[in-house]
DNA sequence: ACTATAACGCAACTCAGTTGCATTAAATAT
DNA sequence: ATATTTAATGCAACTGAGTTGCGTTATAGT
């Protein structure tokens, strides 16, 4: 076996080398993309800050401050999409019908909220709420479980309440 | 009293009878709405068909076929802004961030979903995933009973696990 | 009937995201 | 190491949902 060990094997020994040097081309590399500096630089902007989701704007921003690198609009919206088709990346679209994106979270964190119809605020559930989150928050861990069982990847799971707040209602839809 | 009982009582007394006579009407009225053509047009169509959702374009295409009356797509957007923001109506962006509108409705019931975030398909938990579902539902419930104790109108809640569903990790992300 | 103003309708605009295509640079094969 | 393949980049032009301004119409209250 060893007389094996030509100059394709030792470029592949390589190339595993370079890879688990760096996490992020590790991870790049283990999802079938090439480890590019665009590629890099989301990922690892994005690792970085667990439960943090950016808008499209707000990640070229980050990026072509952080970096020297200006990153084009439409290149930084394609590498969103492999990232994301992947499973590297968690992507919702917000109340104000924009995509935010962020690193896939490895831990199942639910976090319900509510949003306004009128006011348009969007409040995570809290005070004496608290106790029907953590309810909901343990529905909803075990679903996903369930999905995972089932060769789901990269889950996440988001709860949104919608209606019309208190403090509108009583103000305007004096119903 | 029936002394009282001038031109502005019998003008109200008039009022009322109009609005009971047609409940969509007498709802438009509770919510200090005019009753207008367009009004009644939408908030009918959406009434009669409780857990559909309809987006700007096709409620426009549904109203404008089925009266003879074209109505202007700004004057739907500012009467569909209007119906949400007193309650009348649920509105939820779609994973293809487009705007669903639908006649808020009476009861919770929460259809958990699964959006893929490779194939992009959108569907609800059924199968094996039903009893999960059903739990969530019930989570979902009592935590809407809770926001409705305090004081919050109209309430829907929407529960959605995003990741990347069985066939496409088998596929692509060989991870 | 008279008046105030909510609702309407049109045109022009914004903003997030997309498509086509030529160019560059990783990854692979020689 | 060099050549080849093809993934990824960058630019320009485009799309589609939703918004804003403003003059006009029609409903609600006097």
């Amino acid at each position: 076996m060893p007389s094996s060990s030509s100059s394709a094997d030792k470029r592949a020994l390589a190339k595993v080398a370079r890879a688990v040097a760096d996490p992020i081309d590790a991870l790049l590399a283990a999802h079938g993309l090439r480890r590019t500096s665009a590629a890099r630089a989301v990922l690892g902007c994005l690792l970085a800050t667990p439960d943090t989701s950016y808008t499209h704007a707000q990640l070229q921003n980050a990026i072509s401050s952080a970096t020297e690198a200006p990153l084009d609009r439409v290149t930084l919206y394609r590498l969103i999409d492999r990232l994301t088709q992947v499973g590297l990346l968690l992507c919702r679209v917000d109340a104000s019908r924009v995509r935010r994106y962020q690193a896939m979270p490895t831990s199942v964190r639910t976090m319900p909220h509510f949003e306004c119809q009128s006011c348009h605020r969007d409040s995570p559930l809290a005070g004496a709420l608290q106790a029907r989150a953590s309810d909901l928050e343990r529905a909803a861990q075990s679903a996903v479980e369930a999905l995972q069982a089932l060769g789901y990847k990269g889950l996440s799971m988001d709860v949104a309440l919608r209606g019309v707040c208190a403090d509108c209602a009583s103000t305007q839809g004096l119903a």
